[in-house]
Order: structure tokens, then C-alpha cells, then sequence
DNA sequence: CGTCTATTTGAGTTAGCTCAACCGTCGTGG
DNA sequence: CCACGACGGTTGAGCTAACTCAAATAGACG
């Protein structure tokens, strides 16, 4: 039933992002582009700038001092990142793969709604599905299995980024199993050994470790809504 | 370092909910009252109304179809539940003490907030600073232990409600074991055990099973941040 | 070709779960 | 007034899903 956990919980459906700025975008942001691993940002930096993913994606976490690691958000093309109640960032962000991104200025932005009580709606609804999405999340972390979690995961990707060839969908997994197992609150090996699981049950298939095509999409909503 | 859960998500400090409606409090809105297991709204109902806690605690919650269920929040007085993205509720709400609530119809509030940006703005912040709150209790759902969740819990109910007397602070748990565990992502024998302990090194005393006195509060932060 | 890193696989351990018993409180009804 | 059942909480015993530690494998890259 609530198979559906968000790869960021910025994309929300109702509001279309890239038209979010489109008006602003030529006078108060610019493009940019980032290699893998590239630091967007840092936990409590100042939040001068809000980003939009255009091409690649983009990871934002979160860093306990003894080093275990949460991450919160895969964000892929349409996606927003860098948003604050605050003048600080509340997150790291990493660059998971090459990506391009429109960076905007937060004083300007900040500016234009103000004046714009329709941008304000529209930021309003963005907001909430944020939340709404990240409840849908909480759900995942504190009551699903490791399968139920990894097949969750695998579902989203296919609906959001899935190309449909044949009977299969394939899609990219650009992120490590490190940055999966923390997503989803797993070990690597935990995250590993369901892959392989996966793919002995003719569920999946991975031509590479990067690489995912579902050949039984019905078999991994199964697994998606109740462990067996 | 990131002890702090919140109880619930949209009480952010840089907004005061009370003044959040005040202009609007004596046309569009009416002041309630509700025994504790009333229920103030289910998924998927309509949307209309957008509650203020002025009295008691009520619990959001989720649950999957075999009956695991995931409690998102606990809202005090001062927090707002209710708010969602589209036209309908995204999670069951009901009333864990008896509660006076302030209720706010949901068509009112919108048109009021689109003729009011310094509200929108407002209510914005409240949005992106329940987005930082749910972020941080990913980490807790994620990647802390059973002793780590009990810990912070406490820690945040001890800064939200606790009341000093002497050298300990003291409080209420009017929640259940149950609705704890369902928080938490554990178990109610996890929670029992978990307090059972913290009692036993003389973290904390039980005056009975719904009230906690915290006598040793470093203690209690040392095992919030990392568990022994 | 060697080194480095990411992933997979194996083996053993354990934190937290499940199942079950027990206890105390409270409300109901004889 | 007491007996009784229901309910929430606690405690015990054993189990298991996921973890930890360790080793093997496979690419990527100089």
C-alpha cells in the first residue's frame, strides 16, 4: 500500500519545478556543472543557495559524530536541494554522479516570493508533499524489512527514472551500495546480499553492479508490500 | 550531536503557531474539545480542517495493510496537525490525552494565506523547518539503537514539557508503550525493557508507568548520542 | 602488471524480535 | 464488598534478521 518511498522528497508531482523559478532564472541564477563527488554544500554552511538538479543526481545526508551516516534524499533531474527554515544548510550534499544544476541565489529568490503570492502557493504545496513523502519514508526506515526496503527502493527508481525494453525495465543505479544501505538504514552487505537474492529469484536482473532491470515487476511489488 | 527528535515536526521555534491564525481565530475558526482515543481524522479523508493542539497531545500515524503502523508525530500544544499538500489527510490523527483544539476550515485558511504573503512566508518557514526536524529523526529511525531512540526521545520531551523540581526534571508520557514503539521503530518489550534499564542505572525514576523523572541528564545525553 | 576500491560471499554474533507468562490497576457485575 | 475479566505494562526465554568481521572477486587505473 505505501510501497512508495521518495527518492527526494522534493519531487512532488503537483508542482512542476522547473517552472518553479522559470521566470527569475535569467537574471538571479546561473549553471553550473559538478563532477561525482563534488561537495554542493556542508551541514551548517549558510544557506546563500538553492539548487536544481538538471542532468545527474545529487545526494543530501546527514553525519553523526561517530561517523554513522543517514542519507535523506537521492535528487534527480527536476529535483530541489539546498531549501532552509534557517540561514544554515540542515544537510550535507554530494554530487553522486556528473550532474549540471541551476544554482540559485537564496536573497533573490527569497525576494521574489515575497511579491509573488503564487510562487508562495506553489512553494507552499511543494513543502508539504516534501512532507508527505517523507512520512511515506519514515514508514520504510522504522517498519519494513530489508527485502520489503530494497524492493521499496528499486520500485521508485523504475517509476521515476525506468525505461521500459521488452518485457523489462532498466534503469541506472548510479549511487553506491554504501550510499543505498544508508538510505535505507542497511549495512552494504545486507544491501548486497538482497541484490543477489533479487536476481537468484529471476526478480531482477544486473547486468552490472550499476545496472538494474526488473523482469518481474508484480514479484517485486509483492516483496515491495510484504516481505515473505 | 543531532539528539534533538522532534515530537512533532511542525513545532519549529522560529514560528509561533499561535500567531499563526490570529487575525483569523474569531471568524474562521472554533475551539474544540475530544476525549483521548477520539479520532480527529483518517487517511484519505477530505482535507477540510487544520488542527491547533491548545491542550493535550494528539498522534499522527500510518499504517501498512498487515497492520504495522508507523507514528509520525506527537503534536503538544502549539503544534499544528492537519496541513497537507493536496485535498486530502496523508495520515490518521487521534487524540492520545483528552485535547482542546483550535479548528481552522481549510478553504478560509488558504484564501486568507494567498491575500497575506508575510503569512505565506510564514508558514513557509513552519514547512521547511518540519522538513529539518523530519530529517533529523531519519537518523534517529535509520541509524540509532534501541537505548539511542528511548534517549532522545526523553531528551526531547524533557526540553518540550519537562517541569524542574530539585535536581531532577519531571514529565508525563501520556502515550502508551505501544504508541512509543510504533515512533520509535521498536517494540513495545524493546521500550519497557529499555526504560526498565535506564531506571535500574539511575538515569531516571518511575513514579509510575505514564510519568518519567530524569535524575541523571547527562547520562541520559551520553546514551542519546551513543549508546555504550 | 600491481594497486586500489567497490562489491560479493561466507561464517559467526547479537540486538531486538516473538512468544509466553505474569503482574497490577481498573471497571463491572453479582 | 469482592470476584472477575480486560487491558497495559513488565519480565523471561529463545529465535532470527540483520550485523560484524573476514576473505574472495572483479573492475578501474596508472
Amino acid at each position: 500500500m505505501y510501497v512508495t518511498s521518495p527518492l527526494n522528497y522534493l519531487n512532488a508531482e503537483p508542482v512542476n519545478p522547473a517552472n518553479l523559478f522559470a521566470e527569475a532564472a535569467d537574471t538571479r541564477s546561473h549553471i553550473s556543472s559538478a563532477d561525482a563527488g563534488h561537495t554542493l554544500f556542508c551541514e551548517g554552511d549558510d544557506a546563500d543557495f538553492v539548487y536544481e538538479v538538471l542532468e545527474g543526481v545529487v545526494r543530501t545526508s546527514k553525519v553523526l559524530c561517530d561517523g554513522r551516516r543517514q542519507v535523506l534524499s537521492f535528487a534527480y533531474p527536476g529535483d530541489i536541494v539546498g531549501l532552509s527554515h534557517d540561514q544554515f544548510y540542515h544537510s550535507d550534499c554530494d554530487a553522486v554522479s556528473a550532474v549540471k544544476i541551476r544554482v540559485y541565489r537564496k536573497n533573490a529568490y527569497n525576494a521574489s516570493y515575497r511579491d509573488d503570492p503564487g510562487l508562495c502557493d506553489q512553494f507552499l504545496r511543494y513543502a508539504t508533499a516534501e512532507v508527505s513523502n517523507m512520512q511515506d519514508h519514515f514508514m520504510m526506515l522504522g517498519r519494513k524489512s530489508a527485502v520489503e526496503k530494497v524492493a521499496s527502493f528499486l520500485l521508485v527508481l523504475l517509476d521515476r527514472v525506468g525505461e521500459k525494453r521488452n518485457c523489462q525495465t532498466c534503469f541506472d543505479l548510479p549511487m553506491s551500495r554504501s550510499d543505498i544501505a544508508d538510505f535505507l538504514g542497511l549495512t552494504i552487505e545486507t544491501i548486497s546480499r538482497t541484490l543477489t537474492r533479487l536476481r537468484k529469484d529471476n526478480i531482477i536482473e544486473l547486468p552490472d553492479p550499476h545496472r538494474v532491470c526488473v523482469c518481474n515487476i508484480n514479484g517485486l511489488r509483492a516483496l515491495a508490500e510484504s516481505a515473505d
